[in-house]
RNA sequence: UCUCUAGUAGCUCAGUUGGUUAGAGCACCGGACUGUUAAUCCGGGUGUCGUUGGUUCAAGUCCAACCUGGAGAGCCA
């Protein structure tokens, strides 16, 4: 048995191949079937001359996602993806499929996502997965080359650990049980035993958010690392960042097409540094007080605005020219209805920019009311990148609003030793990191002003009363990082089965 | 939870200040065409207009409540 991926060293040769039809169109004497087999695509050729009336009759019945067993002549060809065809002999059908839902058109949202469990099999979500497949292998190359060690942390848990968030509320044995949303205390533990750790597993948060960055249920590494200040932290994600790119890039190069992922843009990103900036000066430049690459962040948005609305003008005389033609009544109604449908066309892009256009003016007064000492929304974690299109870090944070593990900054105490790293094209933070804090009495002061309940936390204080040492570690939203490098708009298309607000099933 | 927005054929949508029998494209079936890339061309029929109540001679269209989506805010990875 052979796959589409082997193909390029079979060419001439006759192969036999299974796997399903994602659609055909025929010509007199001539069928085209587009195949599929899950490691990638190709034509086929089925020619009456060449396969005699039976399998050309047989294959003129082929109907969408019908499964198929199909034989022919690799042939090389730089018309098709992939540069390859095959040149049909023979053809076995496996199992007829009739009416497949998800036709070659455009379908909403809500319906694709009703029929996930069928719609994983086109193929931007193939690319979707195949890239998320192997930004996972890359993970686990590097911090296994690394050194280190991969744990698994406890799903179920005793208690709300950080405070803020909501968590999915359980049961284990007639004893409330929280689903983790986090499993990073548990990874300091283990990082005083191994030294170098890194947790891959689920994590549960039960906020109603309703937006294109947020899951109920979603995949975190989080690595922590003995003896490790938010420096070497910080170089360790830049350098663990640059390198699970890198990977994608030479492993995905069809995928990221599919995709039509800029991969220019990628390779800038692993031979760039990345931008580090203070947590005061990201608020200067929201504010348009600081320059970056000689332009305020309030300039270039206006930049962009201009850039926008000269779009929509464009798009609304495009419209106008449209149903002029359409104003004359002679008009045959073929034409008519063509004219129509790209003019509803049109006006569903307008509608997009315009939107985006009216975003606009609200990042602005956004980033220009932002006061320092508030944690960043979505618009201003857009408007930071947008200054540099790379991934940014963020340094030094207020300690109001981070989390109380966080180590407080010996030259200033209202600060702790955090870093986000924000993803550049508005997919927001995919890294949250620090240094922790070490000592007792101060760690115990911080779940008091939190307050939270110290019990809970006596295993964890336990970790800075024997051997004590400065140790960092950060966590990484799996499917952030995939939405950012497949730039797919929305996170739910970037796991198998999302489990968000108000999406239980499939 | 709040703000905005939508629900019309299997799918994507249009439907004018309320007014005859609610329209397109696609999907599907048949036909034409020997290289198509969501092929194209010709022919074929499909509706509980989200639900309930109200206004009216008359409601897909107006009003109210509810249900279900979408975008954003908050929260965060």
């Amino acid at each position: 048995m052979y796959y589409i991926s082997d193909l390029h060293s079979h060419i001439d040769q006759e192969v036999s191949l299974k796997g399903w039809v994602i659609n055909s169109r025929s010509s007199k004497g001539i069928e085209f079937i587009v195949f599929r087999d899950g490691t990638g695509f190709l034509q086929c050729i089925v020619d009456e001359n060449n396969v005699g009336s039976e399998v050309y009759e047989l294959s003129k019945t082929l109907s969408q996602e019908s499964s198929v067993e199909i034989t022919g002549k690799v042939i090389k060809d730089e018309r098709q993806i992939g540069g390859l065809e095959l040149h049909v002999n023979n053809l076995k059908i496996i199992n007829l499929t009739n009416n497949y839902p998800i036709t070659n058109k455009s379908h909403g949202v809500q319906f694709l996502m009703d029929n996930r469990h069928l719609w994983l099999r086109s193929k931007r979500q193939w690319a979707i997965m195949r890239v998320r497949n192997s930004i996972i292998y890359a993970i686990h190359n590097f911090f296994q080359n690394e050194g280190f060690m991969q744990m698994d942390a406890p799903l179920f848990t005793g208690n709300a650990a950080e405070g803020s968030t909501t968590l999915f509320e359980t049961e284990f044995y007639d004893r409330p049980a929280y689903l983790s949303q986090s499993g990073q205390l548990y990874g300091e533990a283990m990082a005083m035993a191994m030294g170098k750790i890194y947790t891959f597993g689920p994590t549960f948060r039960a906020e109603k958010s309703k937006t294109r960055r947020h899951l109920s249920e979603f995949w975190m590494i989080e690595p922590e690392m003995a003896f490790y200040d938010n420096e070497m932290n910080m170089n360790l994600i830049e350098r663990f960042i640059k390198s699970v790119v890198s990977e994608v890039i030479t492993r995905c190069s069809s995928e990221l097409e599919v995709l039509e992922r800029d991969v220019q843009f990628l390779q800038k990103v692993v031979e760039t540094d990345f931008p580090r900036i203070s947590y005061d000066d990201a608020v200067k430049v929201l504010n348009g007080v600081k320059e970056i690459n000689g332009i305020t962040s309030i300039d270039l948005l206006n930049k962009d605005l201009k850039a926008i609305t000269e779009q929509i003008e464009q798009v609304n005389n495009d419209i106008v020219e449209r149903e002029e033609i359409l104003s004359d009544e002679t008009l045959k109604q073929k034409k008519r209805n063509f004219i129509q449908n790209k003019i509803d066309i049109l006006k569903n892009d307008l509608i997009d920019l315009q939107e985006k256009a009216s975003h606009i003016p609200e990042w602005i007064k956004s980033a220009q009311n932002f006061k320092y000492g508030e944690d960043f929304g979505g618009s201003d974690e857009t408007v930071l990148t947008r200054m540099f299109s790379l991934p940014i870090m963020v340094y030094n944070w207020p300690k109001d609003i981070k989390a109380f593990y966080m180590k407080r900054d010996d030259e200033n105490p209202d600060l702790v030793k955090g870093v986000d790293v924000l993803a550049p094209e508005g997919f927001g933070e995919i890294v949250g990191g620090s240094e922790r804090e070490t000592d007792y009495d101060i760690l115990l002061g911080r779940i008091r002003e939190h307050k939270l309940p110290e019990d809970v936390f006596k295993w964890y204080l336990d970790l800075r009363d024997y051997g004590s040492v400065p140790h960092s570690g950060f966590g990484l939203g799996l499917e952030r990082f995939v939405s950012w490098i497949t730039n797919t708009k929305h996170i739910r298309e970037t796991i198998p089965f999302p489990r968000m607000y108000g999406r239980l099933e499939p």
